[in-house]
DNA sequence: TCAGGGACTACAAACGTTTGCAGCAGAACT
DNA sequence: AGTTCTGCTGCAAACGTTTGTAGTCCCTGA
């Protein structure tokens, strides 16, 4: 039912192929021909079929997406502008959720293969094995995770957790919570060295508590881990579980930042709404999602490029985190030191 | 380079129609010569190509789904549901973003159409008969609004609104100001012609505020126009306009609900967290991400189809609506914070 | 003994494109 | 005048599948 090529070149007295280059190879045919054509073709409404073009190409024009939760506010800025800029190179965008699952990443990326000139993969909760064996069905670009002899896009979190870390000690805190996140992130491992060390070059304490998971939840349920901890302020994983965390608190009568005080990390449009609004580490997702599509579309076919693009992050100090007990210039004793003893929690 | 059908048939010694059959018809082939197969294709990593699939049998096994905007904290459950649901059916999501704009939402469907079986519409902003138009290319499911002629998945904020119009009433308020959403959009007016009517039932005034972008800066920026109106409570098109005019009540010392009340729709993530937390109404729309693809992979060609889907809405009490001025159990001039018996205004 | 049928399997056309090659006219050189 | 070149167009194969048709073989029943 649909007009095809030949219905197009039947209807304007021409060969299929002269159709098909009229549209592809514009140079290679007469200019009123092809003007001939394009009338016909406009007439009947003719589209070309892409699953065709890409039988015999072997480029679809469409690319994966595949996040581990779509509804974890993180993302959808991210799938935004990784779709936008994809459509404005004349790519479609499959977007697919995984639920934060390893194996359903693995499933999906194959599932996709053949239907997609690539694959970003935000996130990812698979081995570096894994990726690399999957990286020779289809070419992949990695987000948020350098992988050895992959192209990908990281942001600089690292930094981003010191600055946070050396934010919190120059308020006068001295013993600091790291609310973990999932165990198989990378982010996850990188801020926690990174603050570690910072926290050590500070002369302050740092616990881990976790890993957990990174949902508002989980943020909650860490509420009297954190408390035993005996801190007076908590860098969390990422935003929603900064959020979970001080609602939690609140509901115990904690003040925040009065008597703890919370850094989140993504800077996501919540930490605007929290109250107090939340100090956090703002990651440039829109920009990465950008980048992400460019290195895929850039790299085509040549795996194995090991370009990697850090992309900066930077402290965004708001309301939720105040002076601590060790405040140089304020008057001290208000909060009592952390009680030691629970720090044992935390181990990995 | 990777595995064709032909591969596989050379591998285990039979004809390509037969590999064919060992997977998509099983009962028309030999047990053990489809085990060789299976074998023979496992071995050499052999996946379909469904591209080549599509263009002979037609059907794609990929649905388009198409939303105003990803960011807009109302989709990414309606995307997330939707393609978790049609992955289950073995179905892949294309996702796109239309920024509001109806000249891109025809540009999409018609770029897609040839690429999928069907496209979820959400939400358009194009009209009625440009909607019917495209629904020759491809078969199309129109969510949050009803189209004559056409399959579509709706949600019944008429009668939100209703409850929401009718809550405030009870509490006491008898002015109130409608805080319109997006000039095309059917939800705005439905919510505008249902609140109308249950505020004239009930004896109270109802003042239209509007149309505004569906954005948070937009209720922020309705504050003044809404202080101006002199009501006392405030319905607004959907949370995030909510949240935001809450955001600058705050910012100009109005005290929420002491001194105006809010109530939102939709009951998004955003709505639990906001101080105080949002009374507001619950669109259910995880559910009708789900129905659209049901309904969708169940018409499959058969466009013209006049099925309508209506799913309930209902009021969810939280903190942000408390008494108004009116309140006739309230004793004399000081507001008493909202009772229990309030909550039975909300049915299922 | 043979017709009829059942259970498989092979053959080949088709889906809608792209693209290397060949052909052809006319222009431009030698 | 002959040769080469240029600009354009047609021909046909190919991409990786599915599917209608036509075998082939063996079994059954009369």
């Amino acid at each position: 039912m649909p007009a095809t090529i030949r219905d197009v070149a039947r209807a304007s007295g021409v060969h299929v192929s002269t159709v098909s280059r009229a549209f592809s190879a514009p140079h290679l045919v007469n200019a009123e021909t092809r003007a001939h054509v394009l009338a016909a073709a406009e007439e009947l409404g003719y589209r070309p079929n892409r699953a065709a073009r890409a039988l015999i190409t072997g480029r679809t024009h469409n690319i994966g997406l595949i996040v581990a939760d779509i509804a974890n506010p993180f993302f959808p800025p991210l799938i935004k502008a990784a779709e936008s800029h994809a459509r404005g190179r004349d790519y479609h965008v499959f977007v697919a959720d995984t639920n934060e699952d390893a194996g359903v990443e693995e499933e999906l990326v194959l599932a996709l293969a053949k239907q997609v000139d690539g694959v970003l993969l935000c996130s990812p909760r698979m081995s570096n094995t894994q990726i690399e064996q999957l990286s020779r069905e289809v070419p992949l670009v990695v987000v948020n995770r350098p992988v050895p002899g992959l192209p990908a896009v990281v942001m600089d979190v690292a930094q981003g957790a010191r600055l946070a870390v050396e934010h919190l000690v120059s308020l006068g805190h001295r013993s600091i919570a790291l609310l973990g996140g999932p165990r198989g992130s990378w982010t996850n491992r990188e801020i926690r060295r990174s603050a570690t060390l910072a926290a050590r070059t500070a002369g302050a304490e740092l616990v881990v508590v976790g890993p957990n998971p990174p949902t508002e939840e989980s943020g909650s349920a860490a509420a009297d881990a954190v408390l035993r901890a005996g801190v007076s302020a908590v860098l969390a994983y990422n935003d929603l579980m900064a959020v979970g965390l001080i609602d939690a608190l609140d509901h115990r009568g904690v003040k925040v930042p009065d008597q703890i005080s919370v850094v989140g990390i993504d800077d996501t449009a919540l930490s605007r709404r929290t109250r107090p609004m939340l100090t956090t580490v703002a990651t440039p997702t829109a920009a990465a999602g950008r980048a992400a599509v460019d290195m895929l579309l850039q790299h085509g076919d040549d795996r194995r490029t090991t370009a990697l693009v850090t992309l900066q992050t930077e402290l965004v100090i708001r309301d939720s985190s105040g002076p601590g007990p060790h405040r140089t210039a304020g008057p001290g004793g208000r909060h009592q030191p952390p009680v030691d003893g629970v720090a044992s929690e935390s181990r990995e």
